[in-house]
DNA sequence: TCGGTCTGGCTAACAGTGTTAGCCTCGACC
DNA sequence: GGTCGAGGCTAACACTGTTAGCCAGACCGA
């Protein structure tokens, strides 16, 4: 941990829960265009006649390489699983603690807020999702709690829980968030009968990671 | 706390936060059939020609009592913050503590599931609503963390955390969320100085809070 | 080279959504 | 009695996801 720079091993999802395995190579460019869409428009935004608009096609057409909107959701919520489950494993691999767990989750979300949005809330269609995914993006949490299910669901709730209330400005002005999640950081650390949090969580954090790009 | 009842002076919402003040008598009506069919359909399955049936008007006539579909969901939200607020400050004025809180928030959430999430998904309405109302149905949380407004906002996120992921179900089955609010309460707790926590989480407490009815 | 099949596009259309415009009727009030 | 607002109505609009049915071209085996 003498190395204070940020570079580190990528960690990326495992090829059988890929969830653009199964995705030809049309159906890429589909998801791809809905991603930037979504992340700007939002997805009450991503229309089907917009997403055909983006990729030069009418909007029927869309449904010769995806079922339904929900289908293309479901993709789209892998893709956000995959990518978030990468990040915080190679925090666990890098020896990182509750607080680095807690910023690269925080970075994830701020990244992609639409995307994240779309990919937390409301019910998990998990019949869409390679399974085991759900569950691989969600083991750093645990393994960072050392064995206790309990307190790795409590975590990962706080973590969703910031996160959301901060993409959605649910936060009285006035309060900065970061010392909120210093805060957290520092409690869960505590149960877990480490020192304090060893890194600082501040917002300059927030800007300097890029979503990968397919 | 010699006494085990239940049982406490239920306080509601100061008068100048009553988010149904300004509204007329058929406009409550409508709410309330609303409520109704939101908890019974969702959001998306409460539409306004549903909601005209069900009150035996046609749609274009609920736009007499409401700007739009918008300012309807600002007066659900407003109940709800009105409710579950209610809720917390009768804890903290019983001399409950973190645990406790966190029951009666579970509590509100379990008892109208789509008007929490309603209310607390997606930006807040904030211009339709009484100008305090979300910070007073915000500060129980803030009471019982001691004057720390950072330890505040952790634990209101952690019980939104896991009140919208248990909606949601998203938690992986196989480990009782239960276990998973006693141990954010025990965190809590010992990050606040208390001997763990006092009151026992189980799921029995779920079920014993009716919605109150307009 | 012919014929078949699959891929991926198209147009037209449908039901359902929130919403607006314009009309009408009833009751209260001066 | 005349005025006016509250609160209902119908018709219609733009937009949504989605389906049916058609068609051009690529590929492939006989």
């Amino acid at each position: 941990m003498a190395d204070r720079s940020r570079r580190r091993s990528r960690i990326s999802c495992p090829a059988d829960l890929d969830p653009t395995r199964l995705l030809s190579a049309r159906a890429l460019q589909v998801v791809a265009a809905a991603r930037t869409l979504l992340e700007r428009d939002g997805w009450d935004g991503l229309t089907m006649r917009a997403l055909g608009d983006q990729l030069g096609i009418k909007a029927p057409s869309l449904y010769k390489h995806f079922a339904n909107k929900d289908a293309l959701r479901a993709a789209l919520t892998g893709v956000a699983l995959a990518e978030s489950g990468a990040a915080l494993h190679s925090v666990i691999s890098a020896g990182g603690g509750v607080a680095e767990l807690l910023i690269a989750y925080r970075q994830q979300a701020h990244a992609n807020p639409h995307l994240y949005r779309l990919a937390t809330t409301g019910p998990l269609l998990r019949a869409n999702l390679p399974p085991g995914l759900e569950a691989w993006s969600g083991t750093p949490f645990f393994l960072v709690a050392e064995g206790d299910p309990h307190i790795a669901q409590a975590l990962w709730s706080t973590a969703h829980g910031m996160s959301i209330l901060e993409l959605d400005q649910r936060y009285p002005t006035g309060h900065a968030p970061d010392e909120s999640w210093q805060a957290a950081a520092d409690i869960f650390d505590t149960r877990l009968g480490k020192q304090a949090a060893r890194s600082r969580i501040d917002a300059t954090d927030l800007t300097i990671v890029p979503t990968a790009s397919p």
